[in-house]
DNA sequence: CTCTCCCGCCACCCG
DNA sequence: CGGGTGGCGGGAGAG
């Protein structure tokens, strides 16, 4: 058949028309620089079969009907798609199953093209000839068929934090044929979010999603296992060679053979070749390896840029392969596969070294890069000395947060940029600089790895590089086992600081705000600044957690805020250390470690419920958070059990937190409100920037405070809070009471505890009774901070923060929806597919929203979302979601860690 | 040219 | 053993 498929195929694609010229364009700028929107697209969560309407936010689709059609006009979208397209359907009509196949596939299909189509639709219905163009044109350019492209259409499918009680399940077959491309390139795009825990091997042909909520964390062990590597060091050896044999050598171009020599050379300080450690098998060159390699290279960078050949170059080594030039050659084609599917991810971004000698390909690291950085420090500190972290710790920390705060809390990022720029230059290891701007990332990041360093060695030799071999290739790259430190992370966060800390942080917002300048711009993260192509727009990757930490991270979050997907923000996420459960689990290098984990984990878990709450925190797009008890209270999302003495009673305890938390965020937010959303868009309201600019007013003068902004995993970071309100003192009104606020801005309370109260300030447009209940009207509202730039928006939904976003969007914000807003759409769709059946309510009533706050109890839809953890990793019976929540839900979950331990063998080659 | 990287053969390996 | 996986590298589009 498929011999005759071809030739079918042939004569039919003959040209399949494409336009996707602009999307082209979109593509290529994604690919190259960018990063991608691919948070926010809708998640669709269930792949399965439906389409869903997904939204795809920005196309639509026009699809459904798959099938075959006729090359027309009509459906000029159907057709021609790609000859992959054509034929299958010629294939299915032999065969029923494919038939099958196909009908989802065309159900998908629109997914697939969706910019495409939608461009193309645009352009046909606009322009008769453009039909015939397509034909003609019909190229199906490479670039359509990239991986990258194809990756984030395979992500956009699904939410980035998937709630805790969604499991997702991916299937292979479906996503091929949706998605219209081999199985093959889906394993190459599995194979890498397997790398870095999004997804996890279920059985055969079928792969869990899991989101990014442990992404922060999967991050942070690869970090350590970098630093333990000591890739660094092996970095800045190869690239310094190189410098010195290009120097050498001008000319010549013998790089591609050269790295012969640099590696030896590279071996010689390690050590001699390693023959084996494990033998390299199949695994340990396998995508998987390469690609967390290859992300710990980016973590333990200084400047958080990799070339490909010193990649190359420390992956060949490793591998113990013969370097040779066509090694080489695999090893950077492979490379490029996974930089796109990272890229795909928002966590790296494509530029070019120059250096001495020319450019070189590279990519830079613009995913979160602090987490390891000051939460560590703290982290280590309290480990080390303090095993067992407690209260008393707590007080340490803050401590230490603060004094970090005073360093950095205020740090400008433009100085921070500088800075590091300088670093960067002036290092010798790092001979290039990068075209755009440096990174803005914490300088910490570097003393801190310096001490880990020192630590390691302390432990390992002297031998530059013996470490690497070290690690079992594939065990090592996982995750590393929660270490006290992460507990003591975990704790950190879930415990916060409590007001302590806020005290603190505010005193440092302010600070921090006035020497930034409200202007967003002004803070602009370096990395952002950089621009190189890098569209704004990534600010809004949802999938990106801002900093909830509240002192160091404020600034972060600042920048975020203004900047939108800043790397730096990422980084913040990264702070969760709290994860520590989770690492445990995650940890567990290879998937199939950590199915088997899975048990281990449990116990692990059971102390984080905590921790997870934090997490939650981290992973919610944009959570500022102010720590304390409340959080804590969060985690009542969180899926995994209490262990037994867990905490206990975090229902009501939370309950009680969180209003206080609610209560102290009104109080202390004092200032304007910034909230920063992810998505930048251009439309907003009018109504909105009428508020918004009264509360420039406002705002320009103070400072931010803040708030706290929580977004539900699934939100997609939608909710943030700001206030500024002059009120600093906490109102007590218990839940539902918050004192008004003259900004209008709605705190909402933490998605994950449902019960707090949402806040609401008139200031909008219409006068609102600062009643909670009484709120009128109030949809949704957006608030656009002129501050931030249109970018910057916000979306405020009366109701339960779950749903504002998407419900919200659709009913109350038709603007947004407008094209011009793709990305928001996206999102906002994407909500809306998870959340769907809060949404109605939603749309019914924006009022009574308030009322969500009341007990979170209800097991109603709405409480689900709360529940957004991750499930991921851990196994099934760890989850403690349904701990958390309602003890209902249980049984689901043990139903999906029945499956995923299925998986685990698979996947568990170790 | 070089940079990217698609495509799909075919080896593994698991069930 | 059959089929799911996925290493691997030729070769071609894009710049």
């Amino acid at each position: 058949m498929e011999v005759n498929c071809l030739t079918l195929k042939d004569l039919i694609n003959p040209r399949q028309p494409r336009l996707d010229f602009a999307i082209e364009d979109g593509e290529n700028a994604q690919k190259e620089n960018i990063f991608v929107d691919l948070s926010r697209m809708a998640p669709k969560t269930p792949i399965k079969n439906e389409p869903i309407d997904l939204s795809k936010q920005k196309i639509f689709t026009p699809e459904r009907n798959p099938i075959t059609p006729v090359k027309l006009v009509d459906r000029q979208q159907a057709e021609p798609w790609t000859p992959t397209a054509n034929l299958k359907m010629l294939i299915s009509a032999a065969s029923p199953d494919i038939r099958d196949r196909e009908k989802k596939k065309g159900l998908f299909r629109p997914i697939e093209n969706k910019d495409d189509a939608f461009t193309d639709s645009l352009q046909l219905d606009v322009v008769g000839d453009s039909a015939v163009d397509e034909f003609e044109k019909q190229r199906p350019s490479r670039k359509q068929k990239s991986l990258g492209l194809l990756c984030q259409k395979f992500l956009a499918r699904y939410p980035s934090y998937p709630l805790s009680t969604e499991k997702t399940t991916i299937s292979l077959d479906e996503v091929a044929v949706s998605l219209g491309v081999e199985r093959r390139r889906i394993y190459d795009i599995v194979n890498v979010l397997e790398s870095l825990h999004l997804v996890s091997r279920v059985a055969k042909n079928q792969y869990g999603w899991h989101g990014r909520h442990s992404l922060p964390k999967t991050l942070r062990s690869l970090q350590r296992l970098g630093e333990e590597q000591k890739y660094e060091e092996q970095m800045a050896h190869l690239q310094q060679k190189e410098l010195e044999l290009m120097d050498y050598k001008l000319g010549e171009r013998k790089k591609d053979g050269c790295p012969d020599s640099q590696d030896q050379q590279l071996l010689d300080f390690s050590e001699p070749d390693y023959p084996s450690s494990s033998a390299n098998s199949r695994k340990d060159k396998s995508l998987r390896i390469m690609s967390q390699k290859f992300v710990m290279l980016f973590l333990v960078s200084k400047t958080k840029i990799v070339t490909l050949d010193v990649a190359a170059k420390i992956l060949i080594e490793e591998s113990q392969d013969a370097p040779d030039h066509s090694k080489f050659k695999t090893k950077v084609r492979r490379l490029y596969d996974i930089a796109n599917v990272l890229t795909s991810l928002a966590l790296i971004k494509k530029v070019h070294v120059t250096e001495e000698r020319g450019r070189k390909p590279a990519f830079k690291w613009i995913g979160p890069v602090d987490f390891s950085s000051s939460d560590e420090e703290l982290v280590d500190v309290s480990a080390s000395v303090l095993p067992e972290l407690k209260r008393e710790t707590y007080g340490q920390i803050q401590v230490c947060a603060k004094q970090r705060l005073a360093r950095h809390g205020s740090f400008n990022t433009v100085q921070a940029s500088e800075r590091i720029q300088r670093k960067v230059n002036s290092e010798p290891s790092s001979p290039y600089r990068e075209e755009q701007g440096s990174g803005g990332y914490s300088l910490e990041i570097g003393s801190l790895a310096a001490v880990y360093r020192q630590k390691i060695e302390d432990s390992s030799q002297g031998k530059a590089f013996a470490g690497k071999r070290v690690m079992p290739p594939s065990s090592s790259l996982d995750p590393v086992a929660p270490s006290p430190t992460l507990s003591a992370d975990s704790e950190y966060r879930v415990n916060p600081l409590a007001h302590q800390v806020f005290s603190v942080a505010q005193t440092d917002l302010q600070s921090f705000s006035m020497q930034n300048g409200l202007n967003a711009q002004a803070g602009v993260s370096p990395s952002s600044a950089a621009s190189d192509g890098e569209t704004p727009k990534p600010a809004l990757l949802t999938g990106q957690p801002l900093v909830y930490v509240p002192s160091t991270s404020l600034f972060m979050l600042y920048g975020n805020l203004q900047e939108g997907p800043s790397p730096g923000s990422g980084s913040g996420s990264e702070r969760d250390g709290g994860s520590l459960e989770v690492t445990a689990s995650e940890q567990s290098p290879t998937p199939s470690v950590q199915k088997r984990l899975g048990e281990e984990r449990k116990p692990q878990e059971e102390e984080p419920a905590t921790k997870r709450q934090s997490r939650d925190y981290d992973d919610s797009p944009l959570a500022l958070v102010m720590p304390k008890k409340p959080s804590d209270s969060t985690d009542i999302a969180s899926p995994k059990t209490l262990g037994p003495g867990g905490s206990a009673p975090l229902e009501d305890i939370h309950m009680e937190s969180q209003l206080s938390a609610a209560e102290q965020a009104s109080g202390k937010a004092s200032a304007n409100c910034c909230v920063s959303s992810e998505w930048g868009n251009s439309s907003r309201d009018a109504e909105v920037e009428k508020s918004s600019k009264e509360n420039e007013s406002t705002k320009e003068p103070s400072l931010l405070q803040y708030l706290y902004v929580q977004s539900p995993a699934g939100l997609n970071g939608f909710n943030v809070l700001l206030s500024g309100s002059q009120t600093p003192h906490p109102v007590g009104p218990p839940s539902g009471q918050l004192p008004s606020l003259s900004i209008p801005c709605m705190v909402l309370p933490s998605p994950t505890l449902g019960t707090f109260p949402v806040l609401y300030s008139p200031t909008m447009p219409r006068p609102i009774s600062s009643a909670p209940g009484a709120i009128p009207n109030v949809g949704p509202v957006n608030f656009g901070l002129p501050g931030l730039g249109s970018t910057a928006h916000l979306l405020i939904g009366p109701a339960n923060m779950v749903n504002p976003k998407s419900s919200t969007l659709s009913s109350a914000d038709p603007q947004l929806q407008c094209p011009g807003s793709l990305n928001l759409s996206p999102v906002m769709s994407r909500s809306h597919n998870t959340i769907q059946p809060e949404s109605p309510m939603y749309g019914g009533h924006p009022v009574s929203v308030v009322k969500l706050q009341q007990s979170p109890v209800p097991v109603t839809p709405k409480s689900i979302r709360r529940t957004h953890r991750e499930t991921f990793f851990k196994t099934p019976g760890s989850l403690g979601d349904p701990v958390l929540r309602r003890r209902e839900r249980n049984p689901s979950r043990n139903t999906s860690s029945a499956q995923r331990r299925l998986e685990i063998p698979s996947s568990g080659a170790d």
